[in-house]
DNA sequence: TATAAAGGTGAATCCGCAC
DNA sequence: AGTGCGGATTCACCTTTAT
């Protein structure tokens, strides 16, 4: 068993690849997993190594065969988190157009069951330099199942009736959440330790969170990255594992959840829903 | 060749297999492709024969194969649909989870680049019964083009300054148009001569084929239903081929059609931009 | 002290130009 | 013909200044 590179309460962060460290972990013990995959090699020529973006263009032979590693580098992660979920336990997977396809497909042919896609709508999104395509202003999330068969938790009522349109102008006070969330990509307040290239809201992460897990609940992000799911989920009195396999981001993580310490002073960041 | 079913002006149906019409055009042909594929047999349990819809619930072991025969249509429709564009064309490919995933994968695999995607937001969607999920309230299209090199058409001037914020919540005027669009879903008087069951809006439409065609294109539905895209490519000046397995949607599309003239007469229909 | 206006900064991609 | 550099593009944020 990997020993962890930080724990502390209902945080455990573990440093290295994650398929090892996934193989190391029991079955049927995680009620939640949120997932962040890179990119790597297809599709935009670069691929995360050491820290450093490189550069990998070699032709359109190596773009293909870049898709077709991505695709099975999904099919490994994702069983190996299937085989560590509860039965009834959920999975979200989070990515643009460079990813979520293989991502998406990976996951039905595993044999997870969708239950929603999610858009991630970025009021705040750079603007298009190009002006040769639409301006990119979301992101995907996939919601979906372990088992086809199972019971899923979702808090039906905390989703329609939480005040979420104080900051979501899509969302209609008391009405079903939809599959279309507003939510302003992080500012400098929330990345002040440092940045990491897809850093997601914490309110994001907060939503997620309380839609899809009860109080008490484990869930695990494989690819943790600066570890923002694991923050949402200690702020909700939830228990959390992060593994990353950079020490840089790991060494972030810890920084922010130091600080919530300091973030429970002011209420409105822990304001319940 | 196959014969025309119904062909006036620039506006040409054909009543067959699509992979079957399509072996019969000739290449480097269209400007564009717009295709709403079927979900087929996987993941909803229902395929569409013969005009009705027929349950093929057979359990786990049908529903991977249904997942990957699936996936090898949708490989053979976009591979046909690559060698009738032009170099320079571009493919416009619309679904929900239960589709665009495996759709979008093998876009990828058979070689053509993605541009965006874009999520068409329904502000007026049906809520969800079971109120164990979020309500599906968008569908994603993605946009991308025939070859990694080529130059594609994107009129940007028309999205950035047209008037689409009279309709479109999120589209903020003088700005540039975004990946997600807010557009309600087809009322009572656009669905006057019919019904089928994935109708598109005409404003959808519009706005694809202005931004990314030009007067006098040739563009290409493969899965015609009532022919929204024909359509709308009439009243922008565009040239038009539908293919459809179901003669009772073409009979539609052609009642559709030559109701155009009496569009002609309301101008907000017809208003440019 | 709060609100409003004005100016500088940064992000990603493509183009033309020089070599 | 490939490489590599500089410029152009847009819009939200952040900071500074003004009311």
């Amino acid at each position: 068993m990997n020993r962890a590179y930080y724990k502390k309460e209902r945080f455990t962060l573990y440093l290295g690849d994650c398929l090892e460290v996934l193989r190391d972990l029991p079955e049927n013990h995680f009620d939640m997993v949120f997932a962040d995959p890179p990119y790597h090699l297809s599709n935009g020529g670069f691929t995360c190594h050491a820290g450093r973006r490189v550069s990998v263009n070699k032709g359109k032979w190596d773009e293909s065969r870049g898709i077709e590693e991505d695709f099975e580098f999904h099919m490994r992660w994702l069983k190996e988190c299937k085989r560590v979920l509860k039965p009834e336990g959920t999975i979200w997977i989070s990515g643009t157009y460079h990813s979520i396809y293989a991502c998406g497909f990976a996951l039905q042919l595993v044999g997870y069951k969708i239950l929603n896609d999610i858009i991630w709508y970025k009021p705040n999104a750079s603007p298009n330099l190009s002006c040769r395509y639409f301006t990119a202003s979301h992101e995907t999330l996939i919601w979906a199942r372990k088992s086809p068969k199972a019971k899923h938790t979702f808090n039906y009522e905390i989703m329609k009736h939480g005040t979420w349109h104080r900051d979501d102008i899509l969302k209609k006070p008391g009405r079903q959440m939809r599959s279309v969330w507003a939510i302003d990509t992080p500012k400098a307040a929330e990345k002040k330790f440092g940045k990491h290239p897809t850093q997601k809201p914490i309110a994001l992460l907060k939503r997620i969170i309380l839609a899809s897990t009860n109080e008490g609940d484990l869930i695990l992000d494989p690819f943790t990255g600066s570890s923002t799911t694991g923050l949402a989920a200690y702020m909700y009195s939830r228990s959390f594992v992060g593994i990353d396999i950079e020490k840089e981001y790991l060494d972030l993580s810890i920084k922010r959840f130091q600080d919530i310490k300091n973030l429970e002073r002011k209420p409105k960041l822990f304001a319940r829903y």
